[in-house]
DNA sequence: CAGACGTGGGT
DNA sequence: TACCCAAGTCT
């Protein structure tokens, strides 16, 4: 254990945020869905979100048992829709090999459409309780800062750093969940991207980046998203008339939402293709 | 491995 | 207002 540990652990201890998927009784599925829900997502966001879904699939096989539209509807607006198509997979798969229970090994969790590392980990970890570096852009902000001086991690998980997040796991079980969860919690609340909370951080006094005057970040800039005129912004255009129609939908009421014939007739078929969507008839589409 | 992939809220 | 950001995954 290094000298970060109980610092954080009993930050943590003090204050962590009661969320549901952090109830002691919370089920392994009740935690893949939030972390499936959770990339690239805010908290405040996913809350109701995964209330109302684990109130309607409170396990794998009640999802499986549904058509996967019904998935991407109910996943409303917390964007990434493909997550609600993979996690509809997921419980196929859970349902078909794992017995309607979410696997407890990494090897059987990185299987499942959708989760990669990070979900993985955070399955094994915050699911499972088992000993699992768990490392997500929160971990790799607080680790650059405090072990290496800088503001920001690269856009690529360095070798290191799963050494680095390796050698600062605990080695009892519970006691590294609790380190992971401790840590993720302290970078998305005090040591955040934006205006950290030095102040109110408990290893402030240890941390390299503080100690060499707060640094900025002097790696290539950050690349932005482009939203406007995107077919990021089309494709959610279309998702969104076909999410809130009962049923198919004609093509009339899509073209209504982009003005762009081209580049609307290219999202759609990437959105076929993607299976977010399903042709009904030639001029209609309705969710899988 | 760089780029695609939604959405809404904070500053 | 415009830009930044949020517990990533897949190709």
């Amino acid at each position: 254990m290094s000298e970060l540990h109980a610092p954080i652990l009993d930050w943590y201890a003090a204050h962590a945020r009661d969320l549901p998927w952090r109830h002691p009784d919370a089920s392994p599925w009740s935690v893949l869905v939030s972390e499936v829900m959770l990339q690239q997502t805010p908290v405040s966001r996913v809350l109701p979100a995964h209330d109302a879904w684990l109130q309607r699939w409170p396990t794998p096989a009640a999802l499986a048992a549904d058509a996967p539209g019904d998935a991407v509807r109910m996943w409303g607006r917390l964007g990434y829709p493909r997550r609600a198509l993979r996690l509809h997979a997921a419980a196929l798969a859970m349902t078909e090999r794992h017995g309607g229970e979410v696997p407890s090994t990494y090897d059987e969790l990185r299987a499942l459409p959708g989760i990669g590392d990070y979900t993985a980990s955070a399955v094994l970890s915050f699911a499972f309780g088992q000993a699992r570096p768990v490392l997500d852009t929160n971990v790799r902000r607080v680790h650059w800062r405090t072990l290496r001086g800088a503001e920001f991690p690269p856009d690529a998980v360095r070798a290191h750093e799963r050494r680095d997040a390796a050698y600062l796991l605990p080695d009892d079980d519970a006691t590294a969940a609790t380190w992971s969860v401790a840590v993720m919690e302290l970078g998305a609340l005090v040591c955040t991207a934006r205006d950290p909370r030095c102040g109110a951080c408990p290893v402030a006094e240890l941390c390299a980046w503080r100690a060499e005057g707060h640094p900025p970040h002097d790696g290539p800039p950050r690349r932005g998203q482009a939203w406007a005129g995107t077919d990021r912004q089309c494709r959610g255009r279309l998702m969104a008339v076909v999410r809130e129609a009962d049923g198919a939908v004609h093509l009339s009421r899509l073209e209504a939402v982009w003005a762009d014939d081209a580049q609307r007739d290219r999202c759609l078929a990437g959105l076929v293709a993607d299976g977010l969507l399903v042709p009904a008839g030639p001029t209609a589409y309705a969710l899988p």
